[in-house]
DNA sequence: CGCCGTACGGTTTTT
DNA sequence: CCGTACGGCG
């Protein structure tokens, strides 16, 4: 019997329908967790609930992934729950239980058991090699669109060849050819990349009997979380997991879908009914999480696309406060009202940092935020952006790290090999590695040739390597050095070996001499940061330390690096982008730069579904807030040294008036857009009958108020700001001197 | 042959 | 604005 849940929140709070999904589950478990799923960490809570008291069991932990924070969660509370020896349970996202999977059966499908993750980088490395062989044109056929076509057959299980058979037009005879050519690189790289971590998992089920009925009778049933954001190939793998013991429980909400760019595919929510037609589906009306203005405003958002399914939400937490919307003059008054806004809520209201989240749409939004937070003296933590494995430095460590547990990984070796400079430039990599080819061998193997004729009294006249005296000497250097390195990893933990690396290299001098003091110091303290991630893995045998450490890394996620806001002490403001905020939840939400250009993006004006996620986008973004939900954009903004003026979003628009509490800072001609609110809900229209905040100061100093929280005090002084009004009253006993804003604070004359 | 300077182009979202 | 591509110099 499978069970199909819809909508928001399948677990928390536990309402019967949910407390009836998951008492289905009475054995070994597998959860696949969808990108970004911090509802697991909740699913996580309910379940280890469950084996506590309603004394499901026995189970038995027989491999848990480590790399997100959710699963480390889960296998902490399931473990002292259980005991040690029953049955299976296995958590984390599709591709680390793949690569899970994969290593632990490396030998029974020929795969090499220390193969590389490539990211996203390596693979455009990869994919620049696959066109240069190819004889592509890359001018006319971009390589990232290819790389990007080559990823959706894979995720749809397309192999090359089926892919050359269906290719209709050029492009798809070019994509192809590189298809073809860019598996192949991977091969001989020792590497498989993300999408392929999927497709070999399935493939190992598919084709290995042996493999597939161990772990179709280990797990005896299947949780898919964040469903809407699977693809082709993830719903195939959970289908394989399931397909004995067809207990299969996937939790989804197609109005929270922003993943289809990268392959997610709403079709599997369609073909789940078809596959499972005895599946019971749950509707989950009830929200858990905001208030009811929060949810109205969402849904007013939603309900702008056609292509969904209504349901409306609702919640027992009332109405709440109403929806801040601010219009600021450019991006750093925008971040100003931001910081403003966070300082004053923590003193008014004596939140926590670590109740705020700022949502944007890209990246390069966190920017202004930050200067203005750092300013304000406001802790905040940056999740993404500038990721910290992105980093320059980083890589580099990382690329000796991988280039010593699999050396035919030529993109590692690329990166690493002249870094420190070491005299080895482009023409004799390329000589180095047309020679290779010649020989059918990966770079480092060829280096490790043209060591041995070195080293030969009387080396082949034919073939003799092409690289110059000088160059010679350098590589054989390198590839010793890589050599020893390797012996230090099979001896040593990983610290050790870091520190090997570190110290062969001299890889901190070459920070120092390539960066003013102070970022050298800084980029060197990332190093510093590495090692401390790398000693965790101290504990593990010598040579496993290294290969689960780099398969972390490859795998880590946005959302791992998320702030704990369960955990009081952190007290950061969480700067976010909308996709990495998915699942999550805070009680007070920005979401900046809310103008037509951004969010929408301006790149998904002309194609409707494109324009359909991204209301999807605003309105996951807008359900993230628990109690205070704040809509902020700029009049202008800069973009890329030049500045813009974009209109207000069109889903700021479609937010009902009557939930809007309007705050501006400049006249702007927008302002009298669309003023008229049509009455969204009956009992909503007082909210707006508030006055406007007069033109003349209300409270002059000396006057006595009382204020329903801090209690009695007098004025100090009072000022206009912008269209508000600031003032600021001495309250007797501990709360002291107090600075309000007139729209918000309820003073009242004594 | 490698390194360093300047011009130019591209610019969402992420496992 | 940032990273890459190309051209001249050591």
């Amino acid at each position: 019997m499978g069970v199909l849940v819809t909508a928001e929140h399948i677990i928390e709070g536990l309402n019967p329908p949910q407390r009836e999904a998951v008492t289905t589950i009475a054995g070994p478990l597998l959860i696949l967790a969808g990108p970004g799923s911090g509802k697991t960490r909740v699913i996580a809570h309910r379940i280890a609930y469950l084996v506590d008291v309603i004394g499901v069991a026995p189970w038995r932990i027989l491999s848990v992934t480590f790399t997100n924070k959710a699963a480390k969660e889960m296998r902490s509370r399931v473990a002292a729950h259980l005991e040690e020896a029953a049955a299976d349970l296995m958590l984390g996202t599709f591709h680390s239980i793949c690569a899970r999977l994969l290593r632990t059966e490396a030998d029974r499908i020929g795969l090499n058991r220390s193969f590389n993750i490539f990211d996203d980088s390596d693979q455009m490395s990869l994919m620049k090699r696959a066109c240069e062989y190819s004889n592509v044109d890359t001018k006319r056929f971009k390589e990232r669109a290819i790389l990007s076509a080559i990823s959706h057959a894979k995720s749809e299980l397309v192999s090359p060849e089926t892919y050359a058979r269906g290719a209709r037009d050029y492009f798809g005879e070019v994509v192809a050819r590189v298809y073809a050519r860019y598996q192949e690189l991977l091969v001989e790289n020792g590497a498989l990349d993300f999408d392929d971590l999927i497709v070999r998992a399935v493939e190992m089920l598919q084709n290995n009997a042996e493999v597939r009925e161990k772990y179709q009778e280990r797990f005896l049933h299947v949780l898919v979380d964040e469903f809407q954001d699977t693809n082709i190939a993830q719903y195939q793998l959970a289908r394989l997991f399931a397909a004995k013991h067809p207990n299969i429980c996937v939790v989804g909400d197609p109005d929270q879908s922003i993943y289809s760019w990268r392959s997610a595919d709403i079709r599997n929510i369609l073909n789940f009914e078809r596959d499972y037609p005895d599946a019971k589906t749950v509707l989950l009306e009830q929200n858990y999480r905001s208030t009811q203005n929060i949810l109205d405003a969402a849904h007013a958002v939603i309900s702008g696309n056609k292509q969904r399914k209504e349901k409306s939400l609702w919640t027992s937490a009332g109405e709440g406060e109403p929806i801040v919307a601010y219009e600021a003059y450019d991006e750093a008054e925008e971040a100003d009202f931001v910081a403003n806004e966070i300082t004053s809520l923590v003193e008014d209201e004596r939140r926590s940092y670590s109740e705020f989240a700022v949502m944007y749409r890209t990246n390069a939004h966190s920017r202004a935020l930050e200067e203005a937070l750092i300013r304000a003296k406001v802790p905040y933590a940056l999740v993404g952006g500038t990721r910290f494995y992105e980093r320059r430095e980083v890589k580099d460590i990382l690329g000796y790290l991988r280039l010593i547990q699999n050396p035919h990984d030529a993109v590692s070796f690329a990166r690493v090999v002249n870094v420190p400079g070491r005299g080895i430039g482009a023409k004799t990599l390329s000589e180095l590695e047309r020679w290779a080819r010649e020989r059918g061998v990966p770079a480092f193997t060829a280096l490790q040739l043209v060591a041995e004729q070195e080293s030969a009294v009387r080396p082949s006249v034919v073939e003799r390597h092409p690289i110059g005296a000088k160059q010679t000497k350098t590589l054989i250097e390198f590839q010793q050095m890589i050599a020893e390195l390797q012996d230090v990893a099979e001896k040593n933990n990983m610290t050790t070996l870091l520190d090997g690396v570190l110290e062969r290299t001299g890889y901190r001098k070459h920070l120092f001499a390539e960066f003013e003091e102070s970022e050298g110091e800084e980029r060197w303290e990332n190093i510093g940061e590495l090692r401390n991630v790398a000693s965790e893995y101290d504990g593990l045998s010598a040579g496993h330390g290294l290969v689960a450490f780099l398969e972390d890394v490859a795998l880590i996620s946005d959302a791992d690096t998320t702030p704990d806001n369960d955990d009081p002490g952190s007290g950061r403001v969480t700067l976010i982008t909308l996709h990495s905020a998915k699942g999550l939840e805070y009680p007070i939400v920005f979401m900046i730069a809310m103008e037509e250009g951004v969010l929408p993006h301006i790149r998904s004006f002309d194609d409707q579904a494109q324009m359909e996620e991204e209301r999807r986008l605003c309105y996951v973004g807008m359900t993230r807030a628990k109690q205070r939900l704040y809509l902020v954009r700029a009049f202008k903004r800069y973009n890329m040294g030049s500045s813009s003026h974009n209109p207000p979003s069109r889903f700021f628009k479609d937010v009902p008036q009557v939930l809007i509490s309007q705050r501006s800072a400049v006249r702007s001609q927008y302002e009298a857009v669309e003023r008229g609110p049509s009455r969204y809900r009956e009992g909503l229209a007082r909210k707006d009958d508030r006055p406007p905040v007069p033109e003349e100061l209300v409270f002059a100093g000396g006057e006595r108020v009382r204020h329903p929280r801090f209690g009695e005090g007098i004025v100090v002084s009072s000022q206009k700001v912008k269209d508000d009004q600031e003032v600021s009253v001495a309250f007797k006993g501990e709360v002291g001197m107090k600075k309000l804003m007139l729209s918000f604070a309820p003073l009242e004359k004594l």
